[in-house]
DNA sequence: GCTTGAAGCTACAGTGGCTGTAGGTCGTAT
DNA sequence: ATACGACCTACAGCCACTGTAGCTTCAAGC
């Protein structure tokens, strides 16, 4: 029987994030000691390794428990699985194609510049002025 | 004078989201009709494209603002300005990096799997395992 | 058996960067 | 004068955690 900080160790988790699983229903409630601290065994280690593992391959929380779900009837075909995995594998490359297309503008502003003062700094002028840009990069974030 | 809306148009902004840099103090107060509507001029405007812009470049909310700054002393050297993009095009490289790892994981995984059942998904079965990981993925997100 | 200190507990707030909603007010065209 | 869209404030929610406060429990050493 494991506490929650042996739990927490083997797998690279900290204590709240297991906590939070919890809360969410990613993680099944675990039993008590007599004095009400959480007690896990085999099975939700493996089951927090799974977690741990898909977050590192980029899941969300979302397909993690729909993978869950496909995982415990092992007589269904695995093609949702596959389209799980594929999907994911889009939205990854997908974010690989806009952040190099970030990546080629700022490289761009920054080789621009060779100004000293900051009233003449082109990176600045680029950022005041969206028509400088080549590309029409759309969305922040990813 | 524009309204909010003309202003949110006009960048392609919504209109919480003006609201949301005047409160946090990224954009300023502006003047209010006798109605008490927000009324902006063109150095709003154009305060405005220059965080949308940067946004877009995948600038933190905080790098657009002491690049703000920066812009408003021209007199001072723009190596600081120059860091501040340095910095962003090495965090937008690193999860370039990270994030071509995961394509190659996720793609080897999907490429393995040969199975119709859940029962033996190679897909699975490397989520469960680590140990059948090539690369050691240590973070999410990005 | 007793003490002590680490580790556990619950509940809640905060992160970043917005986005959405409720319930009301303003502006303008007809 | 009225209708209706746009605006207002205030607040909750998103994702996936992370941190804090103020307690209780556990396990090791004496």
């Amino acid at each position: 029987m494991l506490s929650i900080g042996t739990l927490a160790k083997r797998t690279g988790t900290k204590v709240q994030t297991i906590r939070y699983y919890e809360q969410i229903g990613l993680m099944p409630e675990p039993g008590r000691s007599a004095g009400g601290q959480r007690r896990y065994g085999a099975l939700e280690l493996d089951r927090l390794a799974f977690i741990r593992h898909s977050r590192q391959l980029g899941f969300s929380l979302e397909a993690i428990r729909e993978l869950q779900d496909l995982s415990d009837s092992p007589e269904r075909s695995c093609a949702q699985v596959d389209a799980v995995a594929q999907k994911q594998l889009h939205e990854v490359e997908a974010r690989i194609a806009r952040l190099e297309a970030l990546r080629v503008e700022l490289k761009r502003m920054i080789g621009e510049c060779r100004a000293d003062r900051v009233a003449n700094c082109r990176i600045l002028e680029v950022l005041r002025d969206h028509e400088e840009c080549l590309s029409d990069h759309d969305r922040p974030g990813s």
